[in-house]
DNA sequence: ACCATTGTTGACAGAGTGGTCAACAATTAC
DNA sequence: GTAATTGTTGACCACTCTGTCAACAATGGT
């Protein structure tokens, strides 16, 4: 049977979910603040997503599909390979827009859970592991091409630009005029000639 | 007057406050949980430290004083200055000893609370403001030593490495074999030839 | 119309939180 | 010894937290 029908778009609060949790942290967070930002009740909260820390996982989850894989199909993606590196860098240099100054989702949770967390440790590793290989991919498409010298090693490349970003990303939420983002990436460029 | 003494050392029970929100963070970490791991009772770290965010700013400050500040003071000390940045770049590449997966309480922290906390963020700010400057003193006397080419920028470099070393520690929390630590380090010091 | 199913609402339970209080112990000054 | 001061101990308070319960609403099937 089909029950009566909800009355709140499940994906849309899921997205709210998301933001909280990228803004304030897993812990720093409560269920009541959530059912708020997400503008459902409590109980709509647990029919829907289970508890706190299922929706968190499907909050990484969709981070990931969401914010991640954007950088991922941008590197992975057909024209210049290092044209598309370089666009996912400069998107690095400031942010999301409206959330400059939230850091990444996924290096404040890693952060925050280290390999406290099980389950967590595991999502997260992999979602830094396909961010690594999409890099790597680039880079060596980008050798191939004859746009990034013969001798450069693309994993290491891409291990060095993800270890960057995650620091970035970090800095990125206390240093207001991005001053760190932007000097370090402009820096680091020049691994790449 | 004197009254009656304490019955405990309080700077090594600030340590282990300072190891427990090193590893769990301010929030996931109790009071409860404070006070059995600095072996004291609960009014005792009242009486003696006020309250727990009081402790943590304290926390924060003997974290800068024992470990950042012993950077600094290499990065800053007589010698080769690209000795003393080798010699800081080698130490990130682990950790500190027993800690080795812990990340970094700077860092941390500043994933943790970003621009939420007035006063926190200050004191990270400062905090990571003293490591840049001592990369970039210690980059500026290589320069004069003819370590260091002569065009180079010591304090876009020094931004670079302590964003570098921002991601180096946050990525220790789940790379279990420092893969990406000691990749990101290797090919990062290509910058400095 | 009635039933089964699903969603919503508000109250509530049990555990845990940071912080305080009051009685008692240990020290120094006199 | 006595008073003043400081530290320790354990109970306790008010509040918040996550998660649940039970009554009620809205849908589809028959």
């Amino acid at each position: 049977m089909t029950g009566r029908p909800r009355e709140f778009d499940r994906s849309e609060a899921l997205d709210k979910a998301v933001d909280m949790f990228w803004l304030q942290g897993y812990e720093a967070t409560g269920v009541a603040e959530l059912c708020e930002a997400m503008g459902i009740g409590r109980q709509s909260l647990y029919n829907a997503f289970g508890d706190k820390r299922s929706l968190f996982l499907e909050a990484l989850h969709r981070y990931d599909d969401r914010l991640m894989s954007k950088a991922v199909a941008i590197l992975e993606g057909p024209g210049s390979p290092m044209t598309n590196v370089e666009t996912v860098l400069s998107g690095w240099e400031t942010g999301p827009r409206g959330r400059e100054r939230w850091g990444c989702l996924m290096a404040n949770s890693i952060a925050e859970f280290g390999l406290a967390d099980q389950v967590f440790g595991d999502q997260l590793a992999a979602m830094l592991g396909r961010l690594q290989s999409a890099f790597a991919t680039a880079f060596r498409k980008a050798i191939e091409a004859g746009e990034l010298r013969g001798d450069a090693d693309p994993d290491a490349l891409a291990c060095t630009f993800v270890t960057l970003g995650q620091g970035i990303s970090v800095l990125r939420k206390i240093s207001p005029d991005r001053h760190y983002s932007r000097v370090a990436l402009t820096t680091a460029r020049a691994l790449l000639h």
